[in-house]
DNA sequence: GGGCTTTTTGGTAGCGCTACCAAAAGCAAG
DNA sequence: CTTGCTTTTGGTAGCGCTACCAAAAAGCCC
C-alpha cells in the first residue's frame, strides 16, 4: 500500500475539473498507477489477472485517459496534423478523407490545417501544430519555405508530402507526376487528331501543380509541331462558373480551336454544361479533356474524357506510409507514385 | 538570479528531443520562465521593456511553445474536435470548412473525427478526443447515445450541435429545421400545380435528417389531400449514380408522377443528367426539386429548383458561438436557426 | 517621507501521465 | 534450496508549462 499520501493536495487545483485520473483507477484496482498505464498501453506486459482488475476498474469508473498528460510524459501525442491549401477544393478533401479514415482506424487523430496556398501561413501553421508534439505530419506539395523544411528535417519524425511527386522531399512522398499527367492528356488529344488545342485553367498563379501539367502539355504539343502555348486562365477560385467563363473566353478569342484541355474536371463540367445550353456539339464542334476523374464526369453529356487520379487512395497510402514508420516497421519505400489513368470517353 | 540550478538534470530524458523550452528563453532574456509565459499569453500584464526582451529571445532561439505542456498545466488545449458522420458527403465538408476557417483565425485547431453515422463510434470517438482536453466540441445532430450526452453535459465546456435544430440540445445548437425545409419544397411543388409527387432519397435508414424532411413533405401533401407517402429509397451512399438509379426506379414504378422531390442536390443532378440523356423534358414531362443549394444546380439544364441551406455559414456560426463562450462573452443565444431559402428555377 | 493601493515580477507546486530503473515474484535447472 | 534467469510490479522523477500566491517595485495621496 502507498504511504499515507504525503501531499494531501487540498482542493483540486483546477476549476470543477473532477475527472477520473489514473490514480483513481489504480486505487480502485488495488495496483500502482504505472500498472494501470501498462495495462492500457501495453497489455501484454501485465498479467491477465491484474489486467482484468484494471479493465474492470476503468469501466466502472468511466476512466478516460488524459492524452495531454500522456503526451507530455512520452513526448508525443497520437495526433497527425494534415496541412492542405484549401478545404473548398474537392481534391484535397478526398485526400484528407483517405488519410483521416486510415489514421482513425489506427487510433490516430487528424488535426486539420489549411494554408490558402500561402507558404508563410504554412510555416506558421506548422510551427504551431508542432507544439502539439504530433507523431508525424502530412503536408501538401514539395515547395515550402526554407525554415519549414529545416524545422521538419531536424524534427526527426515522419513527414509525408502529398499530391505531387519529385525531389528533394523532406522525408517521404506520395503523389502524382503532374507534368506527365498533363502530357498524357495532350498526347491523347493529338492521337485523336486534334491540332488546335488550348489549355484552360484558373488560379494558376497559386496552383503550381496545374502549371506543371500545363508544362507537360506544352512540351508534347511543341514536340508534335503544333501551336503549344495557347493558355487561357483567370485568377479566381476553381468552380463550374469559372469553367464556363474561361471556356467562353477561349471560344471568343479563338473560334478555331478544336480541343480544350482543362486543368480540372470542375472547370470542364462547367464548360460542358454551358456547351449543352448553347447547342455546341462535343466532340464534333470541340473536344474536351480534363484532369481528376470526378464521378460527375461520367454523368455529363458527353461523358468527360479525363486523366483520373486516385485521390482517396493517395490519402490512404500517405497515411499507411506514416503508420509504417510510426509502428517501427521498415518503410517499404519512401516514395509512392500513385499514378493516373487516362479514361477516354465521349468528349474526345 | 536563480540559484545555481538545483537539479542538474543530467542528459535530457527523452530521445534526441532537444527543443527549445521556456527555460531557455527565460535564461536568454534574463527573466523568470513565468514571465516568458505571461509575455506570450497575456502580453498586457508584462512591462513593455521585458516584453521586448522576451520577444527578442523567442525569435532568436526559434522558440515554439509546447502546447501539450501548456495544455496540461492549464487544463485545456486550443483544440476543437469536430465530429461529423462522413467526409465523403459534401455538405459536412462545407460546414467543416466554415468551422475550420473561423476557428483557425481565432487560433484554435480543428481535430477531425468521423463516425460513419454510427452512434457507438461517436461515443468512443468523443471519449477519446475529450482526452485531449479540448476547449470545446462541435458535433453533428441532436441524437446521441445517453452516455455521450451525459459525459458532455457534466464536462462543463461549450458544446455545439450542428446541422439540425431542436430540443433538447446538450448546450448550444446551430442548424436547419429539416421538417420545415421538406415542407417548403413540397408546398412549392403543390403551388406550381403538381399533384403526383414522390420523395426520392438514399440511405434514409441512417440519415434521419432526410427522414425528417420527408416527414415535413408528407404532412404538407397529406394536408393538401394528395397522395403523400410516395417514397423511393435505396440503401446506398448518396451519389449521382444513386440519384440516377432511384430516378429510373421511380419512373418505372409510377410513370404517372409529375414531380420529384429529391433528398439532396446530388441525387437530383444525377437524375437531371440522366433525363437529359433520355430526352425527358423538365419540368414539362416531370418536375424536380431538391435540397442543399449546391452550385452545380444552377449550371444544369434545366437549372435546379432547390431549398438552399447556407452550409459554410452554418459552420461559421457554430464556431462563432463556441468562440463567444470561450472568450467569456455572454453567448448572445444558445440556438441559431440558420434558415433556408427556396430557389425556384427552371426544373419546376 | 510614510502609508496606501496598484502593478509587475518571481518562487513554488503541481497538471496526469510515462520513462527509467530497481525490486519482487516466478521459474528452470542444478 | 540455491543460483541465475525471465517476467511482472512498483517507486521515483520528471515531461514543459501555468495557477496560485507572495514579494518587490512603482505610483499616489496627504
Amino acid at each position: 500500500m502507498a504511504k499515507e499520501k504525503p501531499s494531501p493536495r487540498g482542493r483540486r487545483r483546477h476549476h470543477g475539473d473532477n475527472r477520473v485520473t489514473i490514480d483513481d483507477v489504480a486505487k480502485e484496482a488495488g495496483v500502482a498507477p504505472i500498472t494501470v498505464s501498462r495495462a492500457l498501453n501495453t497489455p501484454d506486459k501485465v498479467s491477465s489477472k491484474l489486467r482484468a482488475r484494471v479493465d474492470q476498474a476503468v469501466t466502472s469508473l468511466g476512466y478516460v485517459p488524459n492524452l495531454i498528460a500522456g503526451g507530455l510524459a512520452s513526448a508525443g501525442t497520437r495526433v497527425i496534423p494534415v496541412v492542405v491549401p484549401s478545404l473548398s477544393i474537392l481534391t484535397f478533401i478526398e485526400v484528407v478523407h483517405g488519410i483521416q479514415q486510415t489514421l482513425e482506424d489506427a487510433g490516430y487523430q487528424v488535426l486539420l490545417g489549411s494554408t490558402d496556398f500561402d507558404l508563410d501561413r504554412e510555416t506558421s501553421l506548422i510551427d504551431s501544430v508542432l507544439g502539439y508534439s504530433p507523431s508525424g505530419v502530412i503536408l501538401t506539395g514539395l515547395k515550402h519555405n526554407d525554415s519549414t523544411v529545416q524545422r521538419l528535417k531536424t524534427w526527426g519524425r515522419p513527414v509525408v508530402e502529398i499530391m505531387e511527386l519529385g525531389l528533394p522531399c523532406i522525408d517521404m512522398n506520395v503523389g502524382v507526376d503532374n507534368p506527365r499527367a498533363g502530357a498524357c492528356m495532350a498526347q491523347h488529344l493529338l492521337d485523336r487528331g486534334y491540332r488546335r488545342i488550348a489549355f484552360l485553367g484558373v488560379g494558376m498563379a497559386r496552383d503550381y501543380r496545374a502549371r506543371q501539367r500545363f508544362e507537360g502539355h506544352r512540351e508534347v504539343l511543341a514536340a508534335a509541331g503544333v501551336e503549344s502555348d495557347l493558355l487561357f486562365t483567370s485568377e479566381e477560385p476553381s468552380s463550374y462558373a469559372a469553367g464556363r467563363r474561361v471556356f467562353l473566353e477561349a471560344l471568343a478569342a479563338r473560334p478555331d480551336l478544336d480541343a480544350l484541355h482543362f486543368a480540372n474536371d470542375n472547370l470542364a463540367a462547367g464548360a460542358i454544361l454551358e456547351a449543352n445550353r448553347q447547342g455546341i456539339r462535343m466532340p464534333d464542334d470541340i473536344a474536351m479533356g480534363s484532369y481528376l476523374g470526378l464521378s460527375l464526369g461520367e454523368h455529363l453529356s458527353p461523358t468527360l474524357t479525363t486523366v483520373s487520379v486516385p485521390r482517396f487512395e493517395m490519402g490512404v497510402e500517405a497515411a499507411k506510409l506514416l503508420l509504417e514508420r510510426l509502428e517501427g516497421r521498415p518503410p517499404s519505400q519512401p516514395r509512392i507514385d500513385i499514378g493516373y489513368r487516362l479514361i477516354a470517353r465521349e468528349s474526345t
